[in-house]
DNA sequence: AGTAACTTTCAAAAAGTTTTGAAAATTCGA
DNA sequence: TCGAATTTTCAAAACTTTTTGAAAGTTACT
């Protein structure tokens, strides 16, 4: 396979990739471009590159540096600004699992805890049942919580190493 | 806070929570209802319960099927289905996990072997940075790909006991 | 300060996804 | 076998999200 087309349905894979990890379409496919390109890249560029409009290229860009996955970057001596994305991809996994995890895990705990707390007699079947789904979930909840915290925190040899032991 | 102001709550952010998971809003929030619901429902009842339409209902309920997280229940003298969801969450997550691995990681994992076999001289600076890329993420993929195989026939001691010594 | 290069915004349009509801198909009891 | 009850299908409508592009805003060079 020729590289033009690889790195196009690279672009296009990851893009569609995205859309399943709540990543929208054109944002996973300017990051897939930078992720492949050896040099960073404008905006004009990545217009060009992937027939995207001014706003969308500029409105995605954005994200991905809100996200931590890009970064501006000032090349001396020229007026325009170049990107460059994030090239471990070990880095590049926490820093999506750190973000989503603000998102939605972190507020979703919160509401359970507060609806753990609704009144009225146990031995009632309904209240019964909703409060055990609703621990159930905050249990399997906080320790995800937990594990992704340590995630975030770890090296890659940690994650690939470690492995070895639960075969033990 | 009463039962049903925290039934709707839970079935809401729930619906809302799915969406960023590839869950679609009616489709949890039927799947939140069942989970709260001591006794099995009859598509009429969650029509009923969360104001949707037949057609809605039964091919979201159908979905669910699909994904093992819910199962059709014959009750003896109905004439009607009744529907239940899994409430084990643990075994909830496992369903859900090996649905999303079979339908987006290993098609990934499928292509990301065939690009890296672009061809060209990898010198060239702009194959280089593909092949890396694409190993990289290849090589952290197969990772996680073993690492759900384990987890999805774990029990779920594993993950709350085991999974956090992994990474310290 | 003026101006050209460049970046950002945002309302409207396009695209994509979900929902509806009525009609078709199926099931089951008499 | 018939027909009422129930389930399934699917085209069109409603809704949601993304994209466009032109105008407004900013920057930095002379």
């Amino acid at each position: 396979m020729k590289l033009t087309e690889a790195r196009q349905q690279f672009i296009s894979s990851w893009g569609a990739f995205g859309t399943h990890w709540g990543i929208n379409r054109t944002m996973a496919q300017i990051h897939a471009l930078l992720l492949v390109s050896p040099e960073p890249m404008t905006q004009d560029d990545i217009m060009e590159e992937l027939n995207i409009s001014r706003g969308n290229t500029n409105m995605n860009i954005r994200d991905l540096i809100n996200w931590g996955l890009v970064e501006r970057v000032i090349l001396p001596g020229e007026r325009k600004e170049f990107f460059s994305a994030e090239k471990d991809i070990w880095k590049v996994v926490k820093l999506i699992v750190k973000e989503r995890k603000k998102r939605e895990l972190d507020p979703m705990l919160k509401l359970l805890d507060q609806l753990e707390n609704v009144e009225g007699d146990k031995r009632d079947k309904n209240i019964k049942t909703f409060i055990d789904t609703v621990s159930g979930i905050k249990r399997l909840g906080k320790q995800a919580d937990k594990t992704l915290d340590v995630m975030i925190k770890a090296e890659e040899n940690w994650f690939v190493g470690g492995l070895v032991k639960l075969f033990k």
